[in-house]
Formats: C-alpha cells, sequence, structure tokens
DNA sequence: AGCGGATCTCACGCTGGCGTAAACTTCGTC
DNA sequence: GACGAAGTTTACGCCAGCGTGAGATCCGCT
C-alpha cells in the first residue's frame, strides 16, 4: 500500500483554472511569467504548470499592484523582488549576517512605507472623489425634485 | 482711457502652463483636445489655446477618472459627454421638453451611481490592502526587535 | 521690426500589455 | 491506446497613449 505520492490534482490549479480563478487569460500568466513576476511552483511530469495557493495569492497581489495602485509591471517586480528577498531571510536565517538581516529589513520597510503613502494618497482622492460624487448626487435630487412639482 | 478689454492673460492659461500645473505634457492636452475630451474653450488672435479655470478642472476630472478609477480615454469621455449634456440642459433649461430634462437627469444619475459604485469599491480594496500593508508592518517591526535583542 | 521662446500642425515612432494564429504535446477519460 | 480538451512554445499583430522631430507661426518684449 502506496501513499498517494503523485500527480493528483495536490488541489494545484492548471494554467486555465488559475486563469479564471483571477479574472486574467492564459497568455496574461505565461507573459508574468516570461518577466519573471509569477513563476508556478510547480509542474506537472509532462511540464505543464501548475499553480498552487500561494501563487495565485502573488497573482491576486500582482493585479492590485497594478489595478489600484497604478504600476506598471516593471515595477511591480521589483515590488516583489524585495518582499521576496526578505521571505529568503526568513528562510535562511541563520546564514544571514546581522548586518545582512538588518540591510533587508530595512529596505523591505522602505518599500512598505512608500507603498502605504501611495495607498493613503489614493484613499484620500478617493474621498474626494467621493464627496464630489454626492454633492451632485444631491443636485440631482434638488433638479428631479424642480421636475416633479 | 480705456478698459482692459483686450488680450491680457485675461487668467486663461497657454497650453504649457496649463500642462505643467495638470502634471501632463502638451502633447497629451492636444491628445485630449483630438478625441474631444478637451477643447480649450478660448484661444488667442493668432490661434493659440488657451486654458481656463473650467478647462483646467475638466482636466484634473479627466485625470482621476484614468488614475484613480482605471477608464480608458474613451470610457472617460462617454462620462464627460453624459454630464455636459445634463449641464446643456440647465442652460437651453427653456428649450428642452419636461421628458427631455427627466431622461437626461436620469442617465446622469445612472452614471452618477455607476462611479459611485466604482469608487467604493476601490475605497473597500484599497482599505483591504492597507490592512495588509500595516500587518506587514507590525511584522517589520516585531523582526527588527528581535535583531535589535 | 526684430528676436527668442512658446505654439502650431502634420506625421511617423515607440512601448507596454497582452491577443492570436500555428503547429505540436500532454492530460485524463473511455 | 485513442481521442478531444487543455497546455506548450514561437512569433507576429495590435491598440492605447502619448513621445518626438520637422518646419512654419505666434507671442510679447525691447
Amino acid at each position: 500500500m502506496i501513499v498517494d505520492q503523485s500527480q493528483r490534482p495536490t488541489n494545484a490549479l492548471r494554467i486555465g483554472e488559475a486563469a479564471e480563478q483571477a479574472g486574467v487569460s492564459c497568455r496574461t500568466l505565461r507573459y508574468y511569467e516570461e518577466l519573471g513576476l509569477l513563476v508556478p511552483s510547480q509542474h506537472s511530469a509532462g511540464g505543464a504548470r501548475r499553480y498552487d495557493e500561494a501563487d495565485l495569492a502573488r497573482l491576486v497581489r500582482i493585479r492590485e499592484l497594478q489595478e489600484l495602485l497604478g504600476f506598471d509591471l516593471g515595477e511591480i517586480g521589483e515590488i516583489l523582488r524585495g518582499e521576496d528577498q526578505l521571505a529568503d531571510i526568513r528562510s535562511h536565517y541563520r546564514d544571514a549576517t546581522v548586518d545582512e538581516r538588518r540591510a533587508m529589513l530595512h529596505s523591505a520597510v522602505v518599500i512598505n512605507d512608500r507603498l502605504r503613502d501611495l495607498v493613503k494618497a489614493k484613499q484620500d482622492r478617493l474621498s474626494g472623489m467621493m464627496r464630489q460624487l454626492e454633492e451632485k448626487a444631491r443636485r440631482y435630487r434638488e433638479l428631479n425634485a424642480e421636475l416633479g412639482g
């Protein structure tokens, strides 16, 4: 009796499934891989891409940075690489010197701060926009009242 | 003694000045005009574009729709045209039938609702993103404490 | 009226972010 | 083991959103 060790859907998705989940095309996923943004962590025996949960989360992250914050794919690459390095630190924690850890942690913090500032700026601008839209909605209701009366 | 009646900067900006204010290029302004998005309301005697405050506000609006909400210039055109029609109603108020007014007001309200939903959706996604970033910042502080200790 | 800098109108160029066709292989089900 | 659906690589196509001259014209200041 052999333990299940093989190619069952190990909960890893095929490219088409992953694409559908994230609302993008297969071409887009292959393109992201070409750019080094999202390399699937698994492959089938025949070489087909398999995306696990972490891959999917990364994909969602990419889309957020792209759609919500308006970064281009090059900038997104830089951000992700910075974060990946920090993840490396944690895994090779004992191999890195204290200075290395400090340096990478610092750069991660810098990126984090930048992103938070950007998000906050967007939030503020969106709030302003929302106020304007509500103001307009109010005037529309007035106009409507005029027409009604 | 003649009253100032002529081409003094009437507070209207030249294309380069308007472009700088909005943080775009002259080419961009000319392109927007080509698409019918932003036609300067004045021109110099020689035919040079002059942008007044309303033009500038419209430009800012265009950029917000583009950068904050991610519309392409075609969609932005539709939105602005809808709003322009409503402005027309108000000025030719007596020329429009009640039904026409109702119809245009309704379509303006529809657009307004759509935009508000979109803004709200973006706000929610940004809030979620902000939470994640703050969570990360917290972990970074922990890591830093470990390194410090 | 003349001069430097800003604008004007073509019109072609370019990059990012994929779409898409072609020809071939792999998957998994019967 | 065969067959249709899905996946793979390669490579060219495409559109939005401007960038960038080129060459003529205009602005406004002396």
